[in-house]
DNA sequence: ACTCTGAGCGCC
DNA sequence: AAACGGCGCTCTGAGT
C-alpha cells in the first residue's frame, strides 16, 4: 500500500504505522476523496412538514442505541483521524461517507443572500418595512465578519411567510396554503401554487432542508470515526483528549477580566502618538513635490506605497512573498541604521514605525472593546474568548474572538496591562520552561542541551540555550565574558545577543542549513553549520521524522504511558505538490504538539488539583505552554503553596512522555503586565 | 454588495 | 522547486 517513493500520492500515506492497517476504513478513500472535487447529488433527508422534525422521526432507533450519554465530538475525533484535513462536517461527511451535502448548504447560502437582497429593496421596504439584515461590525454581532448571511438564515422562510400572508391570494383562500414566490426581472409577483408546481415555494423550508441532513449525518459520522478510531489503537488518546472539551468551556465562559480605566488610559496615549506621528509624516511628504500623502489605517496602502517607493526612491532590500518591495518592520529596522542621520527619509521612516506601533496597540484595543461585556464589578468587564481545540494542524488550540494568545508585551504597548484580577482577586501564570527545546533535547540525548537544562546555575552557559549557541557561533566575544552571570546579554544586549535568539527561534522553527535565513538572523556565514556540527543527536533525530513524515504521512507525539504507550497522537504533514513533505515541518510539529499534549494532561491534573481543594480558582487563560490562573487574594503571596503544588502537578507531566520538565511562576496580583 | 488575497503584525 | 513552524485580525485593493 504504501511504498517509498516520491510519487506516492497524499492519501496512500494514511496507514498505521504499527498495524500497517490504512487508517481508513472506508470501502475506498481515493474515489470518495476524489468526490471533493466533484460536486455530486446527496439523497436529502427530507421531511414535507415545515417544522424541523425530531430527530428520530430521521433515524429511526438512533436514539436508543447510540451512547448519547457521554458527549461525543467529531472534531475531535475528526482531528485525531487526521490533523491535516478539513474537519468541518460537509467536508468530514464526504470523506467518511462519500455524501456530498455541499449543495444542500449552497442552496442555503443562495436563498439568504437572495433574501438579503430582497430586503433592502425600495420594494419591500414599502410593502413590509425596514428589516433588521447583519452586516458586519454591529455592535451586537461582534463574531460577524465575511459569512454575515449566515447570521439571516432565517430570512428566506420569513420573506415566504411574510409575503404569503400579505397576498391577496392568501385571505381569498378558503384552505389556506402558502403560495411561491417567483423572481421576476420586474420584481417579485405572486402566482397560485397550481400555476407553478405542486408544493411549496423552496424558501419556506430550505433552512430545515439544510438543517435535517446536517443532523442527521453527524450521527453516522461519529460511528465511522469511532469504527476508524478504535480500529487504529486511538480510542483511548480520544477519550483522554476529549476531557479537553468541558474543560476549555468552563475556561471559555468564566472569561478574562480586564479594566476599562486602564484600557482608556492606553487608548489615549497611543491615539496621540499615533496622530502626532502620522501629522510629521504628511509634513514631510508634503516637501516632495506637495506629496498628498494618505496614510493607511494599518500595514500599507498604495499612496504609502507610492511616496516610498516612487517618491523618495527607496530601496527596500526584502521582497514580499509576490515579490514586490516589502516596507515592514525588518525594513524598517534596515532604513533606520543605513539612511543618513537627520535626513527627511530618516525621520519619515522613524515616524512610520512610531505611528504603526501605536496604530497596532490601538487595533487590539478595539477589538477588546469590540467583545467586552460589562462585570458585576464597577469599570471591569469580560472577554470571553473562543478556544478552538482542533483549530490548528498541531496539537495547539486556536483562540479567537479575540485571539488572547496574541496580546501585546512589547515595551511601551504592553497591553497586558488593561487585563488583570477584579478586586479582591489575584492572577499567578504558570509556564514551562524551555518546553520546546527539552523535547527534541532529552529525546536524541543532545548531551550539550541536556547539560544546561541540568545546571542551570553553573558557568559558561547558566541555563541559556542561547548562549550555548553564542559560545559556538560567536567563540572570541563569548568565551571572555563566560564567568560572569549576564555579563554577554549586558554587553551585546542589542546586537549578538538579540541576533544569536533570533537565529534560536530561526533554528528552532526549522530554518534549512543552506537557505541562509538562520545565518542572516545570526549575522554570521557558516553559524548554523557550526551549531548543527555541535548538536548531532538532534540533528539526527531531525531527520528521523522527516523520513518518518514521507513514509507515513505523519509524525506522532511522544507516546503518553499513562494513555496509550503503543503510540502518540499522529499529526500530519502536508506534501508539496511533489509528494515530498517540507523538511521544515515534521520535527516542528513532533515538538510543538507533544509540548501541547503535555499541556493538556497538566490542565486535567490541575483542575482535579482545584476541585479535590475546593478552591475558588481557575483556569483563566491558556498561551500554547503557559496558564493563567484566577485566585481569590490572600495577602503576602498567602497562595503560593497551592500554586507550587500546581507547578509541580504541571512539571510531572513530562514524566509521561520521558521529558523531565520544569516550571516557572509569576504573580500579578495588579495587571497581567506587571509581575513579581 | 460581496468575495478574496496580500501585506503587516501580535503571540508562542 | 524550495524550504522559519503554528495561529487570528485588520485593512487594502482588485475582481465579480
Amino acid at each position: 500500500m504504501c511504498d517509498d517513493n516520491d510519487n506516492q500520492t497524499y492519501w496512500e500515506a494514511d496507514v498505521d504505522p504499527f498495524t500497517r492497517k490504512p487508517l481508513w476504513d472506508s470501502s475506498d478513500l481515493r474515489s470518495i476523496r476524489k468526490t471533493i472535487l466533484v460536486p455530486g447529488e446527496m439523497k436529502i433527508i427530507h421531511n414535507e412538514k415545515f417544522d424541523v422534525p425530531m430527530l428520530d422521526n430521521i433515524l429511526p432507533g438512533l436514539m436508543d442505541e447510540w451512547p448519547w450519554d457521554y458527549t461525543h465530538d467529531t472534531l475531535i475525533s475528526g482531528h485525531l483521524i487526521n490533523s491535516n484535513e478539513p474537519h468541518d462536517l460537509t467536508s468530514q461527511v464526504l470523506i467518511h461517507l462519500g455524501l456530498n451535502i455541499k449543495p444542500v448548504e449552497d442552496k442555503l447560502h443562495e436563498a439568504t443572500a437572495a433574501a438579503r437582497r430582497m430586503c433592502r429593496t425600495k420594494a419591500f421596504i414599502a410593502q413590509f418595512g425596514q428589516w433588521r439584515i447583519a452586516e458586519k461590525g454591529e455592535e451586537d454581532l461582534p463574531s460577524a465578519k465575511d459569512a454575515t448571511w449566515q447570521f439571516d438564515t432565517f430570512l428566506p422562510r420569513m420573506v415566504a411567510k411574510y409575503q404569503w400572508e400579505a397576498s391577496d391570494a392568501y385571505t381569498a383562500l378558503e384552505n389556506r396554503q402558502p403560495l411561491s414566490i417567483i423572481e421576476k426581472s420586474n420584481g417579485w409577483e405572486w402566482r397560485p401554487p397550481s400555476e407553478v408546481y405542486e408544493g411549496y415555494h423552496p424558501w419556506w423550508t430550505v433552512l430545515s432542508e439544510y438543517a435535517n441532513p446536517d443532523s442527521g449525518v453527524l450521527c453516522y459520522l461519529a460511528k465511522a470515526h469511532h469504527k476508524c478510531l478504535h480500529a487504529n489503537d486511538l480510542w483511548s488518546i480520544y477519550l483522554e483528549r476529549m476531557k479537553l472539551v468541558p474543560q476549555l468551556c468552563a475556561m471559555e465562559s468564566r472569561g478574562a477580566t480586564l479594566h476599562q480605566g486602564r484600557m482608556t488610559e492606553l487608548e489615549e496615549r497611543f491615539t496621540k502618538a499615533s496622530e502626532a506621528a502620522g501629522r510629521l509624516c504628511k509634513n514631510i511628504a508634503s516637501r516632495y513635490d506637495n506629496y498628498k500623502l494618505e496614510l493607511p489605517k494599518n500595514g500599507m496602502n498604495n499612496s504609502l506605497r507610492g511616496f516610498l517607493f516612487d517618491t523618495m526612491r527607496l530601496e527596500s532590500p526584502i521582497k514580499t512573498d509576490s515579490g514586490a518591495p516589502s516596507f515592514d518592520k525588518n525594513v524598517i529596522e534596515h532604513f533606520m541604521l543605513t539612511l543618513p542621520t537627520k535626513s527627511k527619509e530618516l525621520t519619515f521612516v522613524e515616524k512610520l514605525r512610531e505611528k504603526r506601533s501605536a496604530d497596532t496597540a490601538l487595533g487590539y484595543l478595539t477589538s477588546y472593546r469590540k467583545y467586552m461585556l460589562p462585570d458585576e464589578v464597577m469599570d471591569f468587564y469580560l472577554i470571553h474568548s473562543k478556544v478552538n481545540p482542533t483549530g490548528t494542524a498541531t496539537l495547539r488550540n486556536s483562540s479567537q474572538d479575540p485571539n488572547s494568545q496574541q496580546v501585546s508585551k512589547k515595551e511601551g504597548f504592553n497591553l497586558r496591562y488593561v487585563f488583570g484580577p477584579l478586586p479582591g482577586r489575584e492572577w499567578w501564570s504558570i509556564d514551562y520552561d524551555n518546553l520546546e527545546l527539552r523535547i527534541p533535547a532529552y529525546e536524541s540525548g543532545e548531551r550539550v542541551m541536556i547539560d544546561i537544562f541540568e545546571k542551570p546555575n553553573d558557568a559558561p552557559y547558566f541555563g541559556s540555550y542561547h548562549l550555548l549557541n553564542a559560545s559556538i557561533v560567536y567563540p572570541d566575544l563569548f568565551w571572555p565574558l563566560a564567568e560572569k552571570k549576564g555579563a554577554f546579554k549586558e554587553k551585546y544586549g542589542s546586537t549578538y545577543y538579540q541576533w544569536i535568539k533570533n537565529f534560536d527561534f530561526a533554528d528552532q522553527y526549522g530554518a534549512m542549513l543552506g537557505s541562509g535565513t538562520a545565518d542572516l538572523a545570526a549575522h554570521k556565514p557558516g553559524a548554523q553549520a557550526m551549531v548543527q556540527a555541535r548538536l548531532k543527536e538532534k540533528n539526527k533525530l531531525n531527520n528521523k521524522y522527516i523520513d518518518l513524515a514521507n513514509k507515513w504521512g505523519f509524525v506522532e507525539t511522544i507516546p503518553d504511558i499513562e494513555v496509550n504507550p503503543r503510540r502518540g497522537y499522529p499529526v500530519y504533514c502536508s506534501r508539496s505538490k511533489w509528494g515530498r513533505v517540507s523538511p521544515t515541518i515534521p520535527l516542528n510539529y513532533h515538538v510543538q504538539s507533544t509540548a501541547c499534549w503535555i499541556k493538556m494532561r497538566a490542565m486535567f491534573k490541575v483542575e482535579e488539583y482545584l476541585r479535590a481543594n475546593k478552591l475558588d480558582a481557575y483556569i483563566i487563560l491558556e498561551i500554547h505552554d503557559e496558564l493563567i490562573f484566577d485566585f481569590p487574594f490572600v495577602k503576602d503571596k498567602g497562595n503560593l503553596h497551592h500554586l507550587n503544588a500546581i507547578r509541580k502537578i504541571m512539571a510531572s507531566l513530562g514524566d509521561c512522555v520521558g521529558i523531565p520538565l520544569t516550571c516557572g511562576l509569576s504573580y500579578h496580583p495588579h495587571n497581567w503586565a506587571q509581575a513579581s
